[in-house]
DNA sequence: ACTTGACTTCAAGTTAACTTGAACTTGTAG
DNA sequence: CTACAAGTTCAAGTTAACTTGAAGTCAAGT
C-alpha cells in the first residue's frame, strides 16, 4: 500500500505516519522510486498507536511497548494480547478519577466549600507535593512525566 | 497574601500564577514596592482551574467558563455552583469513551481482530472523517478542539 | 507528451501551558 | 547594615505530536 492509501484506511495522516516512521513505531518498505509502501499488518499497528493514544499513552510509552513485539514475524493475537492486558488497569484507574472528580464537582464545588484549605477532596493539610508542574489536587497521578 | 504563599497553599507554581494572571484567569493587586498581593477568595479560583483542568477542560475554556462569575462581588456557592453544573456530563461522557475503549481492548485487541478494517469498533466502513489531526477511531469527541 | 496528483526530504512553524534565565529591586532576619 | 530570600519584568526555551511549506520527483490518466 501506499502512504495515502494506508492514511485514508487508518484514519493517520500522511505526515503523522512519516512521524511515526521517524520515531520507528512503523516500518515500510521503499518502491525503486523511493515511495513509501506498506504492508498490511501495519494497519493494526496504527490501530493500536490510535487506540493507545486515546487512552491517554505518549508516543514513548507506545514506542516502548511496540518495542516488546517480535520482531522477527508478523504479531498474532496472542503478541497483541499481551501488549494490551495491562492497559484496563490504567484505565480503571483513569475512571476512577474521573468518578472521583464528578464527587467532588456536586460535593465541593457544588456545596461551595471549594478552597483548598477547607475541601475534604483538597490536599489534606497543605502539604503540596513539588513534583513536577501542574496541580496536585484531586489528582491521582499525574499523567506520565514526561 | 504574597504569591509565595498563594504558591504553597494552592500548590501551583509561583510562574504559573503569573501566567494564570496575564490570562486574567485570576487577579491581584500591588503593594507599593510592586509585589503582587492577593486575597483569600483567589485561592478558590485557582482551585477551580486545577479542578477543571483535570477534567481536562482547556485553560482558554476555563478562562471562559471564569467570565460567566460576578465581577462586581466575591462569587458565593451558588455562582460556583452553576459554573459546575454542566460539567458532570462531561465528565460522564469522558468515562463512558474509556469504558468503550475498555471494551475495545479486550474485545478488540484483546481477540486479535484489531485491524481497521475488520474491528467492529473501529471506523464502520472505512469512512473517516477529517476533521483535524489525530486518530478518529473509538473516539466518541476529540478533546476540545483549539 | 502533458498535466495533475501523489510522493519525497528537510526545515521550520504550531499550540498549550508553563518554565527558565537574566537582570534587577524589595523585604527581612540577624 | 548586610546578606539573602523573595519578588519583579521580559524574552526565550520546553515538550508533545504533529503540521506546513518549499522545492523537487514520480506516477497515472488522456
Amino acid at each position: 500500500m501506499t502512504i495515502g492509501e494506508v492514511a485514508r484506511r487508518s484514519g493517520v495522516s500522511t505526515s503523522a505516519l512519516r512521524f511515526y516512521e521517524e520515531r520507528g513505531m512503523i516500518f515500510s518498505e521503499r518502491a525503486g522510486s523511493g515511495h513509501r509502501r506498506y504492508k498490511r499488518p501495519v494497519l493494526r499497528r496504527i490501530a493500536f498507536i490510535s487506540f493507545a493514544q486515546r487512552m491517554g499513552l505518549s508516543l514513548e510509552e507506545i514506542a516502548g511497548e511496540l518495542a516488546m513485539l517480535p520482531a522477527n514475524r508478523v504479531p498474532n493475537r496472542r503478541d497483541w494480547y499481551r501488549l494490551s492486558r495491562g492497559w484496563t488497569a490504567r484505565i480503571e484507574a483513569r475512571i476512577a478519577e474521573l468518578e472521583r472528580l464528578k464527587l467532588g464537582l456536586t460535593e465541593c464545588i457544588g456545596c461551595g466549600c471549594l478552597s483548598l484549605d477547607r475541601c475534604k477532596l483538597a490536599n489534606p493539610g497543605d502539604v503540596a507535593g513539588r513534583r513536577g508542574p501542574g496541580a496536585r489536587y484531586w489528582i491521582g497521578d499525574p499523567r506520565p512525566a514526561s
